[in-house]
DNA sequence: AAGGATATTCCGTAATAGGGAATGTTTTAT
DNA sequence: ATAAAACATTCCCTATTACGGAATATCCTT
């Protein structure tokens, strides 16, 4: 397609580096960021006050940092698909009948993103939070959406970039993701035994809407310890595919 | 400050324009954006190349739409301060017990942002989503902020910018609303009479950090035939004072 | 297979983004 | 209280580059 990378804005990339080193600090001064990123504080100040005029950026005396303009956005878009809204409540549904997380992600440029999550009583506290993203292997939604991607894309993943190992029990060997892909299109259940997270135990299964399209994936996650035995492969796989037979009926019916 | 608008980046600003056009569509080929602000194809398409590369837009085929990279990072503000993630389990509480709609909001610029929202069994479908953002004056959190506000900045906002008439209840009379502000901040309760909704009732207070600071408030809202009574000026305000409490503790000391 | 529509690339030029210096402003040290 | 240091902000010149128009490629329609 177009990765002619030659015909690019320079002054956004600048601003997007800028905003980069902003998003994990709690507030920064112009010097600092321009030091960090060695280009001249006088033009910091020009992208930052741009973005603040914007919303983007704000600021408190002479501390900038991110505005709530970028959650303002993203809230619009995970709102915006009547699927979304949908997949909200039904995850919250079944978030209250297993007591784990449960989460509803998407597949966006090869990676996995988290649109929305929601929590039972005894969820495990993890740092995942909305919007946060990675790789689709290792994770029980995403390995089930990996399974229902069309065979070029799913193919591009397994061989193009490489399968990155996150933990020890990462699938990193192509031939043993695609059989384990081909048992998940069978079953449309996927398992994730710590390979994202080490005592972390998951259950997924994909989402599909009107024409049979892919929406995204499901899954409740649990600590190890509790997410075994037949509550594991069993019960939380067919409250699972549940939930998702009537997210994917509302989808297709409902509006 | 700096409101000089002359030293802006205007690249930045078109790119900007140019997601502001992408945000309520699908999805939009070059062409459509182009005509509609303008600019050339030919400029259109760098800045979308440009956004795409860094996930701000996604592209299928020659169809281009925001990404979610706004909501990484939207989603990663929201998770990032202790306060907002205490609230967010303390709300869900609060929804829970009321089985109304529960928001944490902030605010930016002189305006509320929903960080945080909540729903019960019997919740109101709103339009509301998360990092929307409207006026202070016209809503139960936003009055309950407005009145913890330092005076300078609240009397900007009571004057300054004039006081936007959204339904027919809005107070728009900057002397009312004082004299409401003052009672609100004796008792800590705010009340929204259909001022931001019509047939819309909310209840809401602030919610103050370790230095007393201000970090944002607590709303609960519902139709005006349930919230009404006593249960509408008694124990929701109960309730919600309850709920703020724990958590100004939670924040205080618990980290 | 041809024609039309649109995406994408190319390229010259006018506009502007960038850096350094000048000017405020605030904080720190004495 | 004053001086000095550190930094934000503005100003201005110049090298860079963002822009638009033209050329080319690609896709779609008939």
């Amino acid at each position: 397609m177009n990765d002619n990378t030659s015909n690019r804005v320079k002054s956004i990339e600048t601003t997007i580096a800028i905003i980069e080193a902003l998003q994990p600090k709690e507030g920064a001064r112009v010097t600092e960021i321009a030091t960090e990123l060695d280009i001249a504080p006088s033009t910091v100040h020009r992208h930052l006050s741009t973005l603040h005029d914007h919303n983007f950026v704000k600021k408190s005396g002479d501390q900038y940092a991110l505005g709530m303009r970028f959650l303002s956005i993203g809230g619009y878009l995970q709102h915006k698909k009547f699927e979304y809204r949908m997949a909200k409540t039904k995850i919250e549904d079944l978030a209250m009948e297993t007591s784990e997380r449960v989460q509803f992600v998407i597949e966006e440029n090869g990676r996995r993103i988290y649109v929305h999550t929601a929590v039972g009583e005894n969820a495990v506290e993890t740092d995942s939070h909305i919007g946060k993203q990675g790789p689709l292997h290792c994770s029980a939604a995403g390995k089930a959406i990996l399974a229902n991607l069309p065979e070029p894309e799913r193919e591009e993943i397994l061989t193009g970039g490489g399968l990155e190992q996150i933990t020890p029990q990462t699938i990193t060997d192509p031939d043993m993701l695609r059989k384990e892909l081909t048992e998940i299109r069978n079953t449309q259940i996927a398992f994730n035994k710590e390979e994202s997270t080490p005592g972390l135990h998951a259950v997924g299964t994909a989402v599909t809407g009107k024409n049979d399209e892919l929406i995204g994936g499901i899954s409740v996650s649990g600590p190890a310890h509790r997410m075994m035995g037949d509550r594991f492969t069993k019960e939380i796989p067919k409250l699972l595919l549940g939930v998702a037979n009537e997210l994917e009926l509302n989808i297709k019916y409902n509006q």
